[in-house]
DNA sequence: TTGTAGGCGTTATCAG
DNA sequence: CTGATAACGCCTACAA
């Protein structure tokens, strides 16, 4: 019996009368203090309509009295329902997740719920790990990113009846469980942009696509529309690496060290076309005449650089947003139709133009 | 009773098996299943090896048929419990407590436990809020910034003898609740070096100090260090504002845009130093020898841009680390002790220099 | 409108 | 080592 090890802590105690209160202090004392039933104090709090003033008042002065707050296990054991979510990540320190992030937050404390998060560090592992977890903890719903999980994870969430979301990524297969952008129409643009102006030697960095469904896209979409017209990225003008800005000077120091170079540089993020920007300021080369630079994904930084730079507008706040807004009209059973696309603009800057004349 | 509704929902529902099985697989099913007692599936899961080896496996068995997964809420009510830790920062998207986020979240993970996030905006109205859903969520323990907080904050912590830490903050007074960098004498230390270089004229830019007593107390460092030297900011050298490059670069502008100009700028944070420094180029400004320019935080950019820019080094992560792995174990009786002072580090970079000889 | 009482899924005490 | 059973704190169907 849980109590008598209580007593025998108070036996030690040095202050018995908090843990006295800490114990203490539920439904049932402030019924008592109010001299009405637990049911009424319950419904007092829940459903305040059907008590009557009086009675909801004095429950009222005995919950403030006593500092009475709710205990959330118990209402989720007995509502089966427990107000949260959960958002597994494959990072969490990346502008866009966090942008996500500060929009799911915000979204979900306004209808109440709370959100938990947690990292799959790009591991389909880890990603299940923290699914289950999630589960466990009894998570209303999922937010997960990308449509690439363990084989596991799907079956583990529909035999629960969990509803979930994969945020972005949007294809229209499978419209209605996905929100984001299209990374692969999205790449097609830009190329074409490019290719329009008369690239035709692309180089390309990118950042690992290992576990990464997104990035993969991007990469597609680049080689998808080069092919349309006949292109190719040349082998020694494609590099693959961590998504750093030192990461991103290396890498495109390695494109330049070729003959010929490209004259259209594809960054797969942000941060590598930071670093290919910078680092073609410092071996001097002019942009756009001697050659374009672009990126994914657009962060301050960027457009405050001495030569601002082309890119693509995500808009992960919206995402987020948006997610948490359909995963909790799922959740109460209301069905709340959004658009789930979230269209990925080309920000046109002044790292891109024309190729130079031969 | 519960019970009907289901009953009746499931006269509705298109897929009853699916309900039925979520309703009715609990350890009670499980039991039944292995031929054993809930007790004994309960000390199989918990505590294995007071089970004997054939239980164990036929239980083990039970569990994968069954998909069975324990439920949190129900755990949580019974132990008092929740292995649940909430963290309350007043912005998510900002590098620093993103990195911290990640870390506290990996640190908890590891330990066994889920970390619940929330955003105060910076307002203590809403820190109380979101520190009230965590008490009623009942996590075990919690991370807050900084160590003003709303006055009903920690009396309510108190009350419940909840355990937490305030981040991102060290003072020697309140040595045990506190972890982070002493944000005061970081900014000592920048001013001393930069009045040691010979600096007299000193500029600063900086964020708003509401509810923000970080920020304040690094101004103050300023202040402090100057005033030893029987030196002070003029008021047309100093500059306040939000914490973006745009911003940066406008209030840096505003700064130079005075006769006589200030020789050293210290920049609140490291996106108003990125926009001074970007401003100063744009100007045609050369560091350091026209001016000296210096940051609070080093973010990736800041090394890599055309000068790179002297700040001080705040380890977030580490101190996101160590609140975790303290918060752990005080909420398990274990004590841990870890240095609770971040050494926040002065990177000297090419931003800064002696002043110009005039 | 209010009270009574059983159940939500686990844990843990105590008796075998 | 195992089983029966009383909590844990709240919600809610049903009776009053």
């Amino acid at each position: 019996m849980p109590r008598a090890r209580t007593t025998q802590t108070r036996a030690t105690e040095t202050v018995p009368a908090v843990a006295d209160l800490r114990r203490s202090v539920g439904l049932r004392e402030v019924a008592r203090a109010a001299g009405v039933s637990t049911a009424t104090v319950s419904r007092a709090i829940n459903n305040p309509d059907v008590v009557s003033a009086d009675l909801r008042e004095r429950i009222a002065g005995a919950v403030k009295e006593l500092g009475w707050v709710p205990d959330g296990a118990a209402r989720a054991l007995s509502t089966r329902r427990s107000h949260t979510i959960g958002a597994v990540f494959p990072a969490l320190s990346v502008g866009d997740f966090a942008h996500a992030t500060h929009a799911i937050q915000s979204e979900l404390s306004q209808a109440g719920y709370t959100l938990l998060l947690a990292c799959s560090e790009y591991e389909p592992e880890l990603e299940l790990h923290q699914v289950r977890k999630f589960v466990e903890r009894g998570v209303d719903g999922l937010i997960l990113v990308g449509q690439a999980h363990h084989p596991e994870l799907e079956p583990l969430l529909v035999q629960r009846a969990m509803p979930f979301v994969n945020t972005f990524v949007y294809d229209r297969e499978t419209h209605g469980t996905c929100i984001g952008p299209d990374n692969h129409k999205a790449l097609v643009t830009m190329t074409d942009y490019l290719a329009d102006l008369g690239h035709v030697r692309f180089g390309v960095i990118a950042q690992s696509t290992r576990n990464n469904d997104r990035a993969s896209a991007r990469l597609e979409g680049v080689r998808d529309a080069l092919a349309l017209r006949g292109l190719a990225v040349r082998p020694q003008h494609f590099a693959m690496g961590e998504w750093t800005i030192a990461e991103g000077r290396a890498l495109f120091r390695k494109l330049m060290d070729t003959d010929p170079r490209p004259t259209a540089v594809v960054c797969g993020n942000a941060h590598l076309a930071v670093g290919a920007v910078l680092e073609a300021a410092a071996m001097g080369l002019r942009l756009p005449e001697d050659l374009s630079i672009v990126g994914y994904d657009d962060i301050e930084v960027m457009s405050h650089l001495p030569v601002p730079v082309t890119t693509v507008r995500v808009p992960s706040a919206e995402i987020g947003r948006i997610a948490a807004r359909v995963l909790v009209a799922r959740v109460e059973g209301k069905d709340y139709s959004a658009p789930l696309e979230a269209v990925a603009e080309l920000v046109i800057r002044a790292s891109s133009g024309p190729p130079p004349t031969p």
